[in-house]
DNA sequence: GTAATTATTTC
DNA sequence: TTCGAAG
DNA sequence: CTTCGAAGAAATAATTAC
C-alpha cells in the first residue's frame, strides 16, 4: 500500500468531525490494505507506530528541511523500514545519523506525506481519531463486533496485532485472544469522585439498603501490573511499559508469593523508615533509575540491555519482557542511596496490591471484585493496599481521613460486584482526594494552540511575596470553558505589558482561584515550589492582587519530605 | 564540563 | 488533570 | 450519560551537542 493512501485517509479523517465518518474512512483504508500490512496501517492511523518513540522530537524535525517530492512513491513499508532504521541508530553520532536518515525519507515524500510524518513522529496526529477510533474501524472493516475488537485490544494491548487478527482470522480469532500471563493488559482506571459521600453513593447507590463498597487507600506512586509465570516475572506500568529491570524488589516479592502463576494489579511506592510514603517525586526518581537493569548482580552492568532510553520498554510484543528471575542478588545493591538522593535507609520501591486478574490458570477478570479481593487476601496478605468494606459513608469518610493522616493521596471507592473492566475508566471505581484552593495572580499568559488558537490560554500563576512582589509557582490551562477563555483573553490583552515569543506578560492584577492537588519541590521556580495539577476554578473579581495568597501559604502545602 | 534534547511517568 | 464534542 | 481526544506541567535520567 502506498503511504499516500494512508495520508489521504488521515487528512480526510482530520477534515470531518463526525466520528462515524472517521470510522468509515479508516475502515475503507484498512480494507484496502494487504493482510500483512493491516497492523502497520492501523498503528500509523492511530498515531502509534510499532517502533514507538525513536529519539526524534520537534527540535530534530525542525532541523530536517527537505524539499518535498513532486509525486508520491513511498510505500507504507518504506516508512516502516525507515523508522526501523532510525530506531536502530544509537550511540555517538546517532543524532546526526538520524537526521540524515530522516532527511532521506523526507526527500522521497510529498508535502502532504512530510506533514503526516512530522505529526506522527512528534506524537500529535491531531486528526480526532486515535486508538479507539481505529479499533472501531477495524470492527467495521472486517465485519466483526466492536465489542470483540475492544476486548481483544484491552487484553493484548496491541492494536496492530488485534487488527491483523480481525483481518485474517475474524471473530473466532478475536475470541481466542485472552489474558496471557507475561503480556500486559490495559489496566482498569478510576473516574473522579466529588467527595467521599458522593463517591459512595455513586458506587453503592443512594439511600438505605445500599450495597457495601470497598474503600482503599489511594497511593501516590506508579501503577504496576505484575505477572509471574514460574520464575519469570514481568512488571508493567500503566502504559504497558516493561519496568521489570528497574524494580528488583518487586520481582523478589512476586517470587516469594506462594502461587507460581498470577497477574496482580497495584502501585509501587517508596516508604520512609518511619513508614511514611515517600514523595511522588522520590518514587519517580527511583523508578527512573535504570541501573541494575536485568537480573544480573553486576551493579555497574552498564546500560548494555538496550542502551537507548525508552527502548528497553519497547512494546515489541515478544520483547525481553520477563527475564528477571534471579533478582534477589541485585536487590540490595540497586536499592542503595542515589547520589544526593533521599534517605539512605529507604528500602526501595515496594508493591502495594489491590487486585488479582489471574491466578493459577484462572482468569478472574469477569469475577466480582469481592472475589478478586478474597483471592488477593490469600495470595499476598502482606502486600495488600489497606482497605475496608463498608456501606456506611461516615465509616468511609473516617477511613479517608486515616489515609490522609498516613500521608496518602486519598481513597478509591469500588463496587464489590464489578468485574475488572480492562482499559476502561468506569463508574465502578471512584477516586476521592482533597482539593486545595489558592488565590493566585496572573503574571503572564501563553497563546493557545489547536482549538485554542486565537485565545490566551495557559496562565502563569504567581503567589504574593512578603515585600509586595509576586513569585511564579506554576501554570495552568485547565478548567477553562470557551466562555471563560474568551473573557480572560480580552481582560489579559488589556493588561499586556510586553511579549516574548508566545508569552504575553500582563500587569499582575487579576486574581484567579486555583484548585490543586498539592505542591511539590521545584527547581524551576524561584519560590522552590510548584503546583501539582492546578486548574482554574473561577476568577476572583472581588479580590485585588494585594489580597492573593502568600508564597509561604503555598509552601505550607508541601508535604514534609523523607 | 555544561547545556540542550528527548523520553518517561504521573495527573 | 479538565473540558467540549459527538453519538 | 459515556467515550474520546486534545489541551499541558513537572521532575527525572540518559544521551548528545557545544
Amino acid at each position: 500500500m502506498l503511504l499516500a493512501e494512508v495520508v489521504a485517509a488521515a487528512d480526510a479523517v482530520a477534515a470531518t468531525t463526525s466520528r462515524t465518518a472517521k470510522r468509515d474512512l479508516i475502515a475503507a483504508l484498512l480494507r484496502a490494505a494487504e493482510p500483512h500490512e493491516v497492523g502497520t496501517v492501523a498503528r500509523l492511523l492511530a498515531g502509534d507506530p510499532e517502533q514507538g518513540r525513536i529519539g526524534i522530537g520537534w527540535a530534530t524535525l525542525a532541523r530536517v528541511e527537505v524539499a518535498p517530492a513532486p509525486a508520491s512513491s513511498l510505500a507504507v513499508a518504506d516508512l516502516d523500514s525507515a523508522l526501523d532504521e532510525v530506531a536502530a541508530l544509537v550511540g555517538a553520532g546517532s543524532a546526526t545519523a538520524r537526521r540524515e536518515r530522516l532527511g532521506r525519507l523526507m526527500a522521497g515524500a510529498t508535502a502532504a506525506e512530510q506533514f503526516f510524518i512530522r505529526r506522527l513522529l512528534i506524537g500529535e496526529l491531531r486528526q480526532g481519531a486515535l486508538e479507539a477510533a481505529v479499533a472501531d474501524a477495524v470492527a467495521a472493516a472486517f465485519d466483526v463486533p466492536q465489542a470483540d475488537v475492544r476486548r481483544a485490544l484491552m487484553l493484548s494491548g496491541d492494536l496492530g496485532r488485534t487488527a491483523e487478527v480481525a483481518r485474517t482470522r475474524g471473530r473466532a480469532g478475536l475470541a481466542g485472544v485472552s489474558l496471557t500471563v507475561g503480556r500486559p493488559l490495559q489496566p482498569m482506571l478510576a473516574s473522579p469522585g466529588e467527595d467521599i459521600g458522593a463517591a459512595v453513593a455513586a458506587v453503592a447507590g443512594p439511600g438505605d439498603g445500599r450495597a457495601p463498597v470497598a474503600v482503599e487507600w489511594k497511593l501516590d506512586g506508579a501503577r504496576v501490573q505484575i505477572h509471574r509465570d514460574g520464575d519469570e516475572v514481568g512488571v508493567f506500568t500503566r502504559n504497558l511499559n516493561d519496568v521489570t529491570g528497574r524494580l528488583p524488589g518487586v520481582v523478589a516479592t512476586a517470587l516469594e508469593l506462594p502461587v507460581g502463576r498470577f497477574v496482580v494489579d497495584g502501585e509501587v511506592l517508596g516508604v520512609d523508615p518511619d513508614a511514611r510514603p515517600e514523595l511522588f517525586q522520590d518514587t519517580m526518581r527511583r523508578l527512573g533509575r535504570r541501573s541494575g537493569a536485568g537480573a544480573g548482580a553486576s551493579p555497574v552492568g552498564d546500560s548494555a540491555a538496550g542502551s537507548a532510553p525508552a527502548r528497553d520498554a519497547s512494546r515489541a510484543g515478544d520483547s525481553a519482557a520477563s527475564r528477571a528471575g534471579h533478582s534477589a542478588a541485585s536487590r540490595v545493591g540497586d536499592a542503595g542511596p542515589a547520589p544526593g538522593g533521599p534517605a539512605a535507609g529507604a528500602v526501595g520501591l515496594r508493591p502495594w496490591l489491590f487486585d488479582v486478574l489471574h491466578i493459577a490458570g484462572d482468569d478472574l477478570l469477569d469475577r466480582p471484585l469481592a472475589e478478586r479481593r478474597a483471592a488477593l487476601a490469600e495470595l499476598a496478605p502482606a502486600h495488600r493496599v489497606p482497605g475496608i468494606v463498608t456501606a456506611d459513608a461516615a465509616e468511609a469518610d473516617a477511613f479517608l481521613r486515616g489515609a490522609l493522616q498516613a500521608g496518602h493521596e486519598g481513597v478509591v471507592v469500588k463496587d464489590l460486584a464489578s468485574p475488572y473492566a480492562a482499559g476502561r475508566r468506569g463508574a465502578a471505581w471512584r477516586k476521592v482526594k482533597p482539593v486545595h484552593l489558592l488565590d493566585l495572580v496572573v503574571l503572564a499568559v501563553e497563546e493557545g494552540s489547536g482549538r485554542r488558537r486565537g485565545w490566551l490560554s495557559n496562565l502563569h500563576l504567581g503567589a504574593r511575596d512578603s515585600d509586595g512582589g509576586f513569585v511564579m509557582v506554576g501554570k495552568t490551562f485547565k478548567g477553562l470553558t470557551d466562555e471563560l477563555l474568551a473573557w480572560q483573553s480580552a481582560e489579559l490583552l488589556a493588561r499586556e505589558t510586553g511579549r516574548e515569543r508566545h508569552v504575553v506578560h500582563v500587569r499582575p492584577e487579576l486574581v484567579v482561584e486555583i484548585a490543586l492537588d498539592g505542591v511539590q519541590r521545584s527547581t524551576r521556580y524561584p519560590g522552590g515550589v510548584a503546583l501539582r495539577f492546578a486548574r482554574v476554578r473561577r476568577y476572583r473579581s472581588d479580590k485585588t492582587a494585594a489580597e492573593a495568597d502568600l508564597i509561604d501559604t503555598v509552601r505550607s502545602l508541601l508535604p514534609r519530605s523523607g
